[in-house]
This record gives C-alpha cells, sequence and structure tokens, in this order.
DNA sequence: ATATGTGCAAATCCTTTGCATAGAA
DNA sequence: TTCTATGCAAAGGATTTGCACATAT
C-alpha cells in the first residue's frame, strides 16, 4: 500500500487502508483520510473539522475528535505533543522528528536519517522503547 | 550561585537565586522555590498546590500557576511538554532530556553527555535554536 | 502614594461523555 | 435485530482572568 506518492488517493484505496488497520471505512472517517493521507501534514482537531466543513461536510466536533483518536490509536494517524494548548495529529506515521517555528507554531517534519544518536544510554531490561520525541525549536533571529 | 548541591538552601539564598533572575522575592514565590529548588524535580501545579497546603501555607491555586509560568518566563524553572494533559515543571534548569514510562507517566532526567546527535541538518540563515526537547519513551516489557 | 502580588470565583478553551438517532453487519 | 457510529449538548479538567484586597517600594 503506498498512499501519499502520486496523485490522490482513490475512496477505494482509503477504504482499504483503513481497513488494513482495522477501521470500518464510514463516510465520516473517509472524509477525514481523504483530508489527511493525500499528503503529510499536521493538523488540530479544529482544523480537520473546519477543512471538512468547508468542503460541505456536515461532520461533528465529536466525531472529528473520535476519529482522529482511533486513528492515532490504530496507527492510521500519529498523536504529537507539541505545546500544552491542543493535539496535533500527523498523517507521517513512519519514523522522523520535528522542528518546531515557536513563533508560528508551525510544524516541518525532520528526517531520521539526519539525525544520529550516539551513547544512549541502555534501556533497563525489564523495560522497552514505544517511542523517540524529538522536537527542536527555532525562531525567527532577532534583528 | 550553586543549589541544589548540598544541604536545603536558605531562605536568603533562595531570595537571590530569585532577584538574580528579576523576580521579587514574595513569600509565596519563597515558599514555591523552598519546595523546588532543594532538588531536581518534576511537578505539576496541583502537586505545588497539595505539597504546599500539606506543609500549612495558604498559598492559592492562581498564585500558584502565576509563580510557575513566572518562574519559567525567567528561567527559574523550565516548563515541559510531556502529555497533553497538563504542563510539568523541572527544576533542573540545565541542558538534558527526558525518559517518560509512559504506564505511570514518571519522568527521569537523561543526561545530554548520553546523547550526541550527528548530521544535525543546519539551521537556515535567519533562525536560531530556542530548544531541544528528547522524550524517549518506555514501558515496562510485556511479559 | 503607586505599583505589584494574592486569593477567590467565574470564565475560557480543549476534549470527553451521555444519550438518542441513524446506519451497518 | 444487534452492534457500532454519529451528532448534539452538557460535562469535565486544566489554566487563565477579573477584580477587590493586601503588600511592597
Amino acid at each position: 500500500m503506498r498512499l501519499m506518492n502520486d496523485s490522490a488517493p482513490t475512496p477505494g484505496m482509503l477504504a482499504a487502508h483503513l481497513a488494513a488497520h482495522g477501521v470500518r471505512p464510514t463516510a465520516q472517517r473517509l472524509q477525514v483520510a481523504a483530508l489527511l493521507l493525500d499528503r503529510p501534514q499536521h493538523v488540530t482537531a479544529e482544523q480537520v473539522l473546519a477543512r471538512l466543513r468547508q468542503v460541505g461536510s456536515r461532520i461533528s466536533k465529536a466525531t472529528v475528535y473520535n476519529t482522529l483518536n482511533l486513528f492515532a490509536a490504530r496507527g492510521v494517524l500519529r498523536q504529537l505533543v507539541i505545546d500544552g494548548d491542543r493535539a496535533w495529529f500527523d498523517s507521517n506515521v513512519g519514523p522522523h522528528y520535528h522542528f518546531q517555528d515557536t513563533e508560528t507554531g508551525e510544524l516541518t517534519d525532520l528526517p531520521t536519517s539526519q539525525v544520529h544518536f550516539e551513547n544512549l544510554p541502555p534501556v533497563p531490561a525489564d523495560m522497552e522503547y514505544t517511542g523517540i520525541d524529538l522536537v527542536i525549536r527555532l525562531r525567527r533571529r532577532r534583528g
């Protein structure tokens, strides 16, 4: 399955993608998937609601939250903790890190290939990694 | 100024420390400073309120928030974004990263000396770093 | 005096929840 | 039918705010 590579995914491709993650492809879920899975992007629940309403959807705020949380739980999206204000969802679920412009809040992907960790301490024998979150915060230079 | 090294800081040391950061040492601020600056620790506003009340303080919730935010803005504390649920404040303001036990929420410091970044992409000419936040999430191995 | 800090309650913002209706298996 | 999803409004929880009173300069 290759999404986000060529042209916009077809409804059939999206439905198959959701099904592959154990998510029933309802009309609203397909709307959210179509919005987010055609390219890597970072969105908030409010943005998803606004953009779908803008293109004629009658999806509710509760369903947006339900859907984003379900997608994140099933690996269709990745939930990010960037600031304490609101949750961000990333349609790029592959391993990568983030730059954040601290003035605008804007997020940019940072490929893992551009970071190497060395000397990482060993994890205790009874523990295991569940994720590594790296956020490099930047701002426009004062001048 | 060396806090958090030997025995508990004296009120005079704490007042000087706050003053050095441009913070007027009021009674409530000294209570918060005394609680947090004697050792490196990670706390929430609710925890600060509860612990101070427990030792007889009549500090209010609003003042706890005001104080923690002021301390973070002036560099007396560092605010952490660990989960979307609540803000964490770290009395270790030196450069370091964090482990998080995803099941208990517990945070542990990870010295920067134990991590080396390589290949970090150059920052655009008109931008500058404001911080690097690294959270390595762990959980007890299923067994 | 004048500016700053504190405490209380109310307000705010994001997110979740309860429940009735609608839709799918 | 029986289970699951949706939508609305209300509830929930963390944080901020307005304002009167207290404290410091």
